[in-house]
DNA sequence: AAATATATATAAGTAATTTATATATACAAA
DNA sequence: TTTGTATATATAAATTACTTATATATATTT
């Protein structure tokens, strides 16, 4: 498959885009939204999800609740008040961030700025 | 300044869209004009711009033509033959990654997946 | 009975960066 | 005149986000 190189540092301000929507979600069912939503382009590993979902609750961004559910531990994250805005802060700076990308990938854009 | 972690893996595909477009460069030059288009915002440090320059070397993608200029020396990298179309894909790599990560960023795109 | 889906977790390894450091010329400012 | 800035390339060490592998356990499907 593609080099998933190109995934390093969204995927936190993926995870925080769906909790600032969904209000809650479980670590399970965001691997399979963000798989369903992006069409099985991008793949968000176990390995990667949790310790990302454990370092935000640690931070005070994202708060749980442990439900059982089928005889199955379940645990729900969601936003923190001060987690609401951390989300906002880094779902913008990677809007932007897209949108350089963007500039950068434009035809020609560059020749533009040769011996500038 | 906002994390760079988003800038991961595309570097590559950055320095090798500005070759196909402009011929041939030299290190520096990138550097400054990857500063330029993305209004500062992105910026590509010489510690890893030339490490991407010398792999892309011995990858056969990019050849490179030294001239002293100003009693200094300065090496122009241009794509070979093989290189042209590397950069072909790896352009094409990144711009349906960012696609793909502005689908995510839809608002309220996530909503319509609940349960789904 | 075996395979697949659900559900969370962690440890080891990889690799693309950042940061720091080195070298050297040209030019502008103080 | 010397201090700083711009030009120009280079590499080594440290960081860190991720992948891969592994572990555990229940429910459902074949």
């Amino acid at each position: 498959m593609a080099s998933n190189d190109l995934l390093k540092g969204t995927l936190k301000p993926i995870i925080l885009k769906l909790l600032s929507e969904r209000g809650r979600m479980y670590g399970y069912e965001i691997t399979q939204s963000v798989k369903l939503i992006s069409k099985g382009k991008i793949e968000l590993t176990f390995g990667a999800l949790y310790p990302i979902l454990h370092k935000l609750e640690q931070d005070g961004i994202v708060k749980t609740e442990s439900e059982v559910i089928n005889n199955r531990n379940r645990i729900y994250y969601s936003l923190t008040e001060k987690g609401t805005s951390t989300a906002k802060e880094k779902i913008a700076e990677l809007e932007e961030f897209v949108n350089t990308i963007r500039i950068l990938l434009k035809p020609n854009y560059g020749l533009d700025y040769v011996h500038a």
